[in-house]
DNA sequence: TTGTGTGAAAGTTTTCACAGCT
DNA sequence: AGCTGTGAAAACTTTCACACAA
């Protein structure tokens, strides 16, 4: 299913997933100036060796004794991720929280822009909303396809009820998109080619819950009893 | 730094990651009935294998040749992540992103609730919102210390602008809170002991593009020139 | 017969440590 | 002297495969 182009990217997730974590580092330096691998390290929470080899996989070097020019390797790093192009977005579910994201991520900066924003619920439909750097005016869902082929987009965020999400993200994969930001709390099934990434708040919370517990276990009256 | 106590925690982190999905799965059945391994993976997208070991490393144990109860499995994952407990939950920052989290993670089905929000604008201050299945008055940063102290809160969530989330953080670790769920778009330092989780929506936008390009790489004009 | 429990293999990711440019 | 580039080791995670209990 993997080897319709020739080359498979030897490109590790754990790298990919690092790099705009470097671009953002990156970004706040002065293009001119150098920087290390242990300054990106140390503005990024990641390790020194981690960074090099992440840039090396992508055949980004820098010069011995010296490190890297900021302004060089920030072009090429967003030559490699997409960064250096604004992609169109579409928002299905325009609550509070897809709303929020719209405004948050949606901005030309960070490389994205809302081009259509669907919900089901008729008081949305045909309101307009400031979102990022723009404005969207919210559509009936049945409109998706022709608004999907019209801006060309493939990346979407779906911020719907759970019970909704796997329909939507049918019908959104039906029009064309290939990227599925999911923060509706459930888990969604994609075909093979579609790349989808799950963002679950209260599952973000449960995991810190978690650590929280084992570190100061007597904090609530149970009586915690390990045998 | 983590010998505090005798027994270091023996779960591999990412079972703990996973622990919130087959929560969420196994609420959706019947208590009375049996899961097997196999079902939980499909509802979860895990491997089979990898839930029976998960479960299997925090004690649970199920009946071969007929699965786990689900209520039973439930009850004691719940134990064991704390979701059998409501905990209190600090808001910074009350921007648009903040009240659709407060709101999204915020309800005691979830286990959380919001006791506090804070925010420097001073037209957020004082204000109610309805979040989750209850409201909350935004204060002053100010008052931190005094309400965190008062609700007892180890759990916080950070949405303000990546300017002000390091001095935030400090705050609110200086108030007691030693779980921030961040999602100012900045890594933040804290302390040992203390656990932080980035949540960054622009990156994983962002590494969802990165997939579209090796995936259709023609896809945009820019001629692609790999030498 | 069905589905758990788990050693062992395979794969991935991180970290170390040091040779080699500049 | 300083910092990259990278093999090799260590750590972690996933997956396989099969004995074994119900």
């Amino acid at each position: 299913m993997t080897d319709s182009v020739p080359t498979a990217p030897p490109v590790p997730a754990a790298t990919i997933n690092r790099l705009p974590l470097y671009q953002r580092a990156l970004a706040a330096l002065d293009p001119r100036g150098t920087v290390s691998s242990a300054e990106l390290a140390e503005a990024t929470g990641v390790n020194p060796a981690q960074v090099r080899k992440d840039l090396s996989v992508l055949g980004l070097h820098g010069t011995r004794g010296v490190g890297y020019v900021a302004g060089d390797l920030l072009a090429q790093l967003s030559e490699h991720t997409g960064a250096d192009e604004i992609h169109p977005l579409i928002v299905a579910g325009m609550g509070n929280l897809g709303l929020a994201v719209a405004n948050h991520a949606g901005r030309r900066s960070q490389g994205f822009t809302v081009v259509a924003a669907f919900d089901v619920d008729p008081k949305l439909i045909g309101r307009t909303f400031r979102v990022g750097d723009g404005t969207v005016t919210v559509s009936h869902p049945n409109e998706l396809p022709a608004i999907a082929r019209r801006t060309g987009a493939v990346l979407a965020v779906v911020a719907t009820p759970p019970a909704a999400a796997q329909q939507v993200c049918d019908d959104l994969i039906a029009a064309g998109i290939t990227g599925i930001l999911n923060f509706s709390a459930t888990p969604v099934r994609v075909p093979t080619g579609v790349h989808i990434r799950d963002v679950d708040l209260a599952q973000e919370l449960q995991i810190l819950a978690y650590h929280e517990r084992r570190a100061h276990p007597g904090a609530d009256r149970e009586e915690v009893n390990i045998r």
